[in-house]
DNA sequence: ATATAAAGTTAGACTAATCTAATAAAATAT
DNA sequence: ATATTTTATTAGATTAGTCTAACTTTATAT
């Protein structure tokens, strides 16, 4: 049985370890506001449970039933984002903190009556590709907007790491997925980006911006 | 703050004590299936916190403000309940398990929207009353099929103590709220009712499932 | 190459929620 | 009215998850 807490640091570890295949005690502890001993005994628990590969002062590895148990995980969350935006009204900006709770619901049929209800999506409302009932997840092709080229005409897939301030600055420039948009300039010292889309002919986009958007080239 | 656990007893004290004011360290043990000391240090703790009454060897009251805060959880639960039938297709022994988890679910833009997209509904799909948004709770009016004469014609109002079990095998015989059914004997030395309704003309029920059903007389 | 900083570990304490065993009070039955 | 049973309480142990303080190992910078 893995407690609530425990799949909590399943799911950062996963999150976290995406694109190295490991995470660092220091780096799970600052993503989970949590202090490194604690963290450190956690893991060395979830080790003894064979979820993750434990050695003293290595980074830390998911076990391959650990992987897919967090990616179970993470398909509840992001089935549950989907669930609260298409079927019960709320903006992108607000479902987060209420899928991080309902995630943890123990109840297969809750969850395959939201799949079934949503029509067995691929992604959630930010655009993060939802892991199949097998924990298996194709992550998402495509570039961050901040690698594109001024002439460049692209369309928005997913926002990157979308904390609910960044995605309500996006609704306020009406900026939402699947938009295409224009690259008009970039600024060298900055690499602020000038932007047309629909009514908005330039808009401004510093980097920060631009390296949270995943777009494709069309 | 209260937690989940405490929750959990707040919300068993207030059905317990729903017919006479108060319950005993034993009868919320018996209910939340607890050993009676913990139940004992978790009262003087509840009581600490302003939300029960606890005097030694006596039997156990929620405050206004206990009360408030338990009918408040009942709320959550039952809305909850209400949506997973009208909106998720769930059948209403499916439900309550799932509820007893999401009703600790932190979030009031959640449940409003559930209580919005229902339409502010006033019973739950058990024919519960649900309390208001100050934890006001008008209770259902009607008498037990048990207390009916033969003769009499009544109205299904609302299931109590419904378990799962007895939910399915109300589901069985075809009976479910609104149902009307006429009662036309019942035998005396156990108190077993013959009715008919709809498709079936004479169907036996127990004394037990009579008294679990709530009704009006037409 | 060594000093310093950063990251990781160990030890020990704390809280919440549970338990068992023992004791005390209240209720019940003869 | 007293003995017995049931209920309630106290005391003390246990587990999960957290922390701080102290120490060790690894990484970084001069």
């Amino acid at each position: 049985m893995i407690s609530q807490v425990e799949e909590n640091y399943l799911k950062a570890l996963y999150l976290l370890s995406e694109t190295n295949g490991s995470a660092t005690v220091n780096e799970i502890g600052k993503q989970m506001q949590i202090k490194m001993p604690t963290v450190n005994s956690m893991m060395k628990k979830l080790a003894e449970k064979g979820l993750v590969v434990y050695e003293s002062y290595k980074p830390i590895k998911l076990t391959p039933r650990g992987k897919k148990e967090a990616a179970l995980i993470i398909r509840k969350h992001r089935l549950t984002e989907m669930f609260l935006v298409e079927k019960m009204g709320f903006g992108w900006e607000q479902v987060h903190s209420i899928a991080e709770q309902i995630e943890h619901i123990r109840s297969a049929e809750f969850f395959n009556k939201i799949d079934e209800l949503l029509g067995y999506p691929h992604s959630d409302p930010h655009g993060s590709p939802i892991p199949d009932i097998n924990g298996k997840m194709v992550p998402k092709e495509g570039i961050k907007l901040s690698e594109c080229k001024p002439g460049e005409s692209v369309k928005i897939l997913a926002v990157i790491h979308g904390s609910d301030e960044f995605l309500t600055f996006l609704n306020s420039r009406e900026i939402f997925l699947g938009l295409k948009m224009k690259i008009k300039h970039i600024e060298n010292f900055d690499k602020t980006m000038l932007v047309s889309y629909t009514k908005h002919s330039t808009t401004t986009l510093s980097h920060t911006v631009c390296e949270r958007l995943l777009v494709e080239k069309i």
